[in-house]
Order: C-alpha cells, then structure tokens, then sequence
DNA sequence: GGGCGCCCGTTTGTTGACAGTTGACATGCC
DNA sequence: GGCATGTCAACTGTCAACAAACGGGCGCCC
C-alpha cells in the first residue's frame, strides 16, 4: 500500500471528514438546492452519525465558501447574488492568468505535449458525441494548475470552481458551450507552446470571459 | 446600535465563533508556536469551555490553513516548508497584482488621492519613530483591496497574509523592512496615480518579491 | 545490549441529553 | 381588519460521559 492511499485512508478514517466529502458531494451534486436549509438532527439521522461529527464538516465546509451558518438559525447551502459570481470568476482570472504564466516559464516539453495531446483526446470524444458535458475528468485547468506546482494557488483556484459550480447549480439549464470551450483551451494550448506568457495571459483571461458570460446568461442574470 | 455591530454580534454570539478569533489571534500573537500541539482538554478549561465548540473553531481555523489537524493525534499550530512561503507569496503576486490593475481602472480620484494621503502619513510617522514596525492599521495593502471591490479576492488574500504571518512566527528576528517597503509603497501609489496598470503591476511584484526574500531571509531559508 | 511486543495512561472521536433561541401560529386588543 | 403579544414546537448551541486510538514505557526474548 503506498503512502498516498495510506495518507488518504487516515484523512478519512473519522466520520467528521468523511461526512466532509460527504456533504460536499451532496452540494456540488445539486442534491441540495441553493438555500436550502440542513437540519441536523435529520441529517445526521440520514447519514447515521450523530450531530457532532456532522457540524464540524459544516464548519469547515462553511470555512470553503459552499455553505452560510448563521447562529441559531442554521447551515444553508450558500446561494449568490450576480456580483458575488462575477468576483469568483474576476478571482479564478486572477489565479489562472498566473498559472499559464508560471506554465510557460517554468513546465517541460513533455509536460507541454501532454497538454495538446489533452486538448487533441477532448476534440475526439466531443467529436463522437457531440451533444455531451464537458468531459470532466480531463479538465484542462486542474493539469495546468498542477503543472504550475504551486499546492497554495491550486487550492485557492478549486475553491473559487467548487463556488462556481455551485453557483450554476442554482439554474438548471448547462449552456452548450463545449464546442466553444474547446476552440478556446486550442488558442491557449497553442501559445503555451510557444511559451508566450502574455498570450496565454490573454488566452485564459478571453476563455474565462467567454465562460463568465455563459454562466451569468444561463444564471438569468444580465450579462453586461 | 448600527447593523454593523449588530451583525458582528450575532456572528459572534456563540461560544464557538468568539473562540475562533480568540484562537487565531493567539495563533497569530505568537501566543502559541508553530509546531505547538493543541490539547482540547486543557485549552478548553482555560477558555471556560467544554470540548465541542473549540473543535468546531479548530475545524475553521484548519481550512483557513492556520491548524494541521492529524486524526487521533490532534490539531497542531501550521509549520512551514520553505516552498510553501514562496507558494504563498506567488499566491498573494497572483492576487495583488491583479487588484492593482482593477484599482487603477476602477477606483476614482479622490479614492486613489487617499492612497497618497495614506503613503504621506507612513512616511511621517517612520520619521518620528524609525525603528518602529510597520503601522498594520495603516496598510495599503488592504486598502487596495478595499479599493478593488472583489471581497472574494479580499478573503483569499488576507488568508495567504495570515498564512504568512504564522510562518514568519517561526523565525524570531523580523528584518527592518519598514523603510524599503515605503519606498516600495510610494512607487506603487504613483504608478496608480498615473493609472498605469502594468507600471502598478509590475510595482507590486518588485513590492512582493523584495518582501519574500526579506521573509525567507529572516526564516533562515536560502534565497535564490 | 539491543530490538520487539505488550500494556496502560492520555488524548481524541463520538454520542446522547439538556438548555437557550428562533420563527410560526394563535389569541386578544385597537 | 390589522397589529401587537403570548405561547409553543422545533431546532441549534453546549455540555459531560463513553469508547477507541495513539504513543511512551516497561519487560521479555534473542
């Protein structure tokens, strides 16, 4: 057994942190809808715990942005007003913009070949089912986050995508922006490749722009 | 009674909540070391509390990044690694960079007038006293982040200063930066001033990178 | 003499119960 | 009818006790 799995099996080995996971999953999933309010008693009756494990995973998912806690009134899950979303995608432009700077200055050739074959597999899977989610698991912006080596900036980046995600949670309707998305990781990869820090700059800024205004659109909210 | 005071007392009305400053300050004092084992039993009978809401605290306190918690072990005040001082200031480059340029397009004149006002006032209070600390109610820093109007932004940054301020608790000697970083200081403020968001920028970084090789200096690390 | 395993005190993880607060509903008054 | 007041159930905040895990110290075996 290696020490990560060993690590990961101590970090959940009590009911407040798996309980944690838990939660988060169950916000992110939309399970719980923005606003809606978590009765403890019930919940922890759900999850078959008893409440003191489960208020110390709210606490620190409170502390991570997806749930508001007001003193004896409860958790909620967190809802947001169209500047709060604005701010989250405004701080993600922030951390990322320097993340493909740090990229381009500082990743291998290997690593850089890696992204364009990433970009290259996405086209084919949204190339045999064209209509499908932006596949996840080969989210270009985790690879570049964890190509920069920086555990603080990666951090910070997953919690303001975590917030966003929820956030979008509070419209049902996804906007089809794949195709999109993908032309914009091509422009991005590109100037990576060619280690132009103040393309990629650009690139990722324009990309998240470009996703901001389909997240506010889809929101209801008035895109300016 | 105004809803300011009026809402701080209700996010602290509980014991668990006022526990948290009370920690973190401590955390933050200096009243506990890095490294520093948190035992619940004692600390909480000198808190006048029982184990539960100083839990819930640390549970906080550990997502903002001031606790390790290790399972059947116990919540330890946060060390650092070297690469993880130099993660934390290329976090707060990220973001304060990036809050200089929002401030140079956004804040008006009379806001960035009090920017100069504030850098005048530093200026005269290191004369009358030389040696003295940096005035921390003073700090531009936070001002400009006020000035930005990204409270997302504002959060994330004031979690990697803190973050720092632990780290630099490890070392006991804290280099007399004061008169440099005015100087830094007053750079920055006149590239604003012209609303030069890449002269501001780039301002902030030299700003930020002479204070991290201050900060490792100080620490005992090796700066490259 | 050194290494291994067991035991026990200490500390954390978890639980169930109690007390205080909140919001809603019903009642009474203007 | 509308508003203020009193009452009540439900829920959160807090506590004290129980159970499990850790680590240091001791003795035993090689």
């Amino acid at each position: 057994m290696n020490d990560t799995k060993q690590a990961r099996l101590d970090r959940e080995s009590t009911f407040s942190r798996r309980t944690e996971t838990v939660l988060r999953d169950m916000i992110l999933d939309g399970q719980m809808a923005p606003g809606e309010r978590i009765n403890e008693v019930s919940l922890s009756q759900a999850l078959g715990i008893s409440r003191g494990p489960l208020r110390e995973a709210i606490q620190r998912l409170a502390a991570e942005g997806l749930l508001t806690v007001i003193s004896h009134r409860g958790a909620f899950v967190r809802t947001f007003e169209q500047y709060q979303v604005e701010e989250l995608y405004e701080l993600r432009t922030a951390l990322e913009c320097h993340v493909v700077r740090l990229v381009c200055e500082r990743a291998s050739d290997e690593d850089i070949e890696g992204l364009s074959d990433l970009v290259r597999e996405t086209d084919e899977m949204l190339a045999a089912a064209p209509d499908s989610a932006y596949p996840a698991d080969h989210d270009l912006h985790s690879r570049l986050i964890a190509l920069s080596g920086n555990e603080a900036i990666g951090r910070a980046t997953l919690e303001a995508q975590r917030q966003i995600l929820l956030a979008r949670r509070m419209s049902a309707k996804a906007p089809a922006r794949a195709r999109d998305a993908l032309h914009e990781h091509r422009a991005l990869v590109k100037a990576i490749q060619k280690r132009d820090a103040d393309q990629a700059g650009k690139a990722m800024a324009a990309h998240l722009a470009a996703a901001r205004r389909g997240a506010l659109e889809a929101l209801g909210f008035t895109s300016d």
